[in-house]
DNA sequence: ATATATTGTTAATAGTATTACCGATTATAA
DNA sequence: TTATAATCGGTAATACTATTAACAATATAT
């Protein structure tokens, strides 16, 4: 490879790199109103929105599981579940085989609401997915995949 | 189509928009992370990281300019600059033709801090870029145009 | 000259999240 | 068995992101 081509795919790097940042700011920004527009749907904080889909398929949640699978401190979920306290979405008991613990649970409610948005997510992606011609979802599809793998691998050696 | 064919279809889709909604969940929490990162890095709260960044190219932005790039009410750019001029990464001077506007400006440390913020910000997009394949980068740039004008799409219809 | 609009600021409020610390309880090691 | 460790959930203090409402100073239109 000669100077010459080695500028043009640097160019070419250079003009890449910049639309995927462009891009990805973009369908960023799309997750981030859409997360706002989903606050408002369901009239939760998204937080407590989140922690709401944990149940998905378990019974009881500790503090402790909620903390590990948001990726919080534990102090943070204290406050949480209180605000899903006061909305009636969650109830709690203790543990009866060790004091400490606290087993939270959907209500009737929580697990309505819970359904509502799972249901809402689903139609969504799916719409999205309608917007492209059913060819293409495939390959769509397996490219995201591959950045998604990129952007995981650099991610790594940022840490 | 019969009724078989139409099953599967629906099998595939709903297939697909589990895998969809996976992938970007992955990639959001990845550009998640990455703002904490830069934060860190270059030592600023991330919004007034994103603030540095928008006078590139610009000598005086007003506090008006700022509130509508950053979509954001014009009280909250006020915080935002009072932590950059504490920072001395900002400073303001009043507009000579009217007395209510002020012009702000980056310092030369502000100059610097931007320039490092976005040559981090190329060079890791360009890493993720290099992650993938050569012959695959420019397919990946075209699916990724795809979603993001699917996921555009579908946000018009939701507000 | 008076009414209206714009600019940026302050105060109050809400949401997201952390660290440091604490009391109660349980598990373990001496 | 008892003293010590670890675990569990909660409080308080702090920081960051962001909004709305009210406001003073200034500029513009009638």
């Amino acid at each position: 490879m000669n100077d010459k081509t080695f500028a043009i795919n640097e160019d070419l790097l250079t003009y890449q790199s910049h639309r995927l940042q462009e891009l990805i700011a973009e369908m960023l920004k799309c997750c981030e109103d859409r997360k706002v527009y989903e606050s408002g749907k369901f009239a939760l904080p998204y937080a407590e929105l989140k922690c709401l889909l944990l149940f998905d398929g378990q019974r009881y949640l500790t503090v402790t599981d909620i903390a590990q699978k948001l990726e919080v401190a534990k102090s943070r979920v204290t406050k949480i579940i209180n605000g899903l306290k006061e909305k009636q979405l969650v109830s709690e008991i203790d543990d009866p085989k060790d004091a400490r613990i606290k087993l939270i649970s959907l209500t009737p409610a929580g697990h309505i609401r819970s359904d509502e948005i799972t249901a809402f997510q689903r139609g969504l992606y799916r719409t999205i997915l309608l917007q492209v011609d059913a060819d293409e979802r495939n390959h769509v599809l397996s490219k995201l995949e591959l950045l998604r793998s990129a952007m995981e691998a650099v991610k790594e050696d940022l840490v």
